[in-house]
DNA sequence: CCGAAAGTTGACCATTCGGTCAAAAGTGAG
DNA sequence: CTCACTTTTGACCGAATGGTCAACTTTCGG
């Protein structure tokens, strides 16, 4: 199996998909989610074996697809749930800040997130990389409007000469691509610079640098400037 | 299987591995080796099924094996030449150069290998994110070495105040993710900004910007400046 | 033109893996 | 305690897949 496609039923048991914070089947799903995106983020979707993922949440096979029925199913809850956890932590960003702030900040946040949750930013990265077949849609709605909006912003900041005229849209592309690298190649970043603690090393040493560049690169100024 | 690790014995018939660039099997080597790039970098390693390959190169499954014996060896064969191609195309930087020509010119080159490579950037991708099990070691000799050998130019172009104060090693991350978020994110790109033909609108529109961003963020000038 | 080596092919095998199932065990409201 | 439910578990099944093989055809140097 190797496409995936139709939607399948929600997930089971448990009244309406969410699951109540006490039920016995809380703290299961719970687990099987954290053990699931571990394993698809290493292994991509076909790779990653239910069993792996069983044996990582400690139960046997048969109870995983008791709770989500099928390994398709998992893995869209998995993915789907990574994208929120993208769209809701990127913080607002508005005209009225100054853009050397905001824009420091937002591209800090975002560096947490791939300190904080590398195996979702992996995930993610395998999905898109494998054309999004799920989170596609998602992608063509959320996160294009979000960005549109976003752009706006920009442009108004271009148009008093406080950031560089850089389509807006790639801007964006460079901020992700640069701090989602910490977490998707980790294993080249470590192949090439051996640290002894990668956070410690790579987050705290390395990261100001970089914010440093990107702010600079997109020519973030706290004041209006004339247009050279 | 999941895991990639052990060497298998060279790709079989013809003496010598090479293969003479005339004989039979070099075109069906060609074909197969193409055709498996573009599924190990779609699918990933376990994704790929063997009969995909074989009939996208036009062949029967039998005969695949046949070439490369086993679908491990296979990969191993496939991300070789892609890494190969990686470290090859670089070029070189010397420290006489002048810093923004010889960076800009770097990153363009950077650019237009995942435009005309896109799928072995993909591919690249997929097994950096699955850790490296196959390339790593590479990693860890040659992409490093090459890595501290320019890391001291970068170090020389800094003292002369013609670079901005950057890990040089974090100055390549910056530039990698960057030029190799337009071929390994290509689908979330489309997402949100439909172009009608992604080459004409990502790589000839965008990409001046981006290269001049990079650039800029890396304070890369021509002149030797006093430090700040 | 001959014969050995290289290449082709499809049938076949063993294993793996997602998913089913039924029987047993736990859980909790009334 | 009881009854209906959720959950647990391991045995089991069928399909898919990597790899083998033996028979057959092609290629090519001498």
């Amino acid at each position: 199996m190797a496409r995936i496609s139709q939607i399948d039923k929600a997930t089971p048991p448990l009244k309406a998909s969410g699951a109540e914070p006490r039920s016995v089947g809380f703290r299961q799903r719970e687990k099987i989610i954290r053990a699931a995106t571990g394993v698809f983020s290493q292994k991509g979707y076909d790779g990653a074996r239910v069993e792996e993922i069983a044996q990582r949440a400690g139960l046997p096979k048969g109870n995983v697809l008791y709770y989500y029925k099928t390994k398709k199913n998992l893995y869209r809850v998995v993915i789907e749930q990574v994208l929120s956890l993208w769209l809701e932590a990127l913080g607002d960003i508005s005209a009225d800040d100054d853009p050397c702030d905001a824009m420091s900040q937002y591209i800090r946040r975002k560096l947490d997130l791939s300190r904080n949750y590398p195996e979702a930013s992996r995930l993610f990265a395998i999905e898109v990389i494998g054309g999004a077949p799920v989170i596609g849609e998602h992608l063509k709605g959320r996160l294009r409007d979000w960005v549109t909006q976003k752009g706006a912003i920009f442009h108004s900041w271009q148009q008093e000469g406080r950031m560089a005229p850089i389509d807006p849209a790639h801007a964006f592309f460079m901020i992700w691509a640069v701090t989602q690298t910490y977490a998707d190649f980790q294993a080249q970043i470590e192949a090439v610079i051996s640290p002894a603690n990668y956070d410690a090393e790579v987050y705290e040493k390395g990261a100001p640098g970089v914010v440093a560049a990107l702010v600079r690169g997109l020519g973030l100024s706290s004041q209006k400037q004339p247009l050279r």
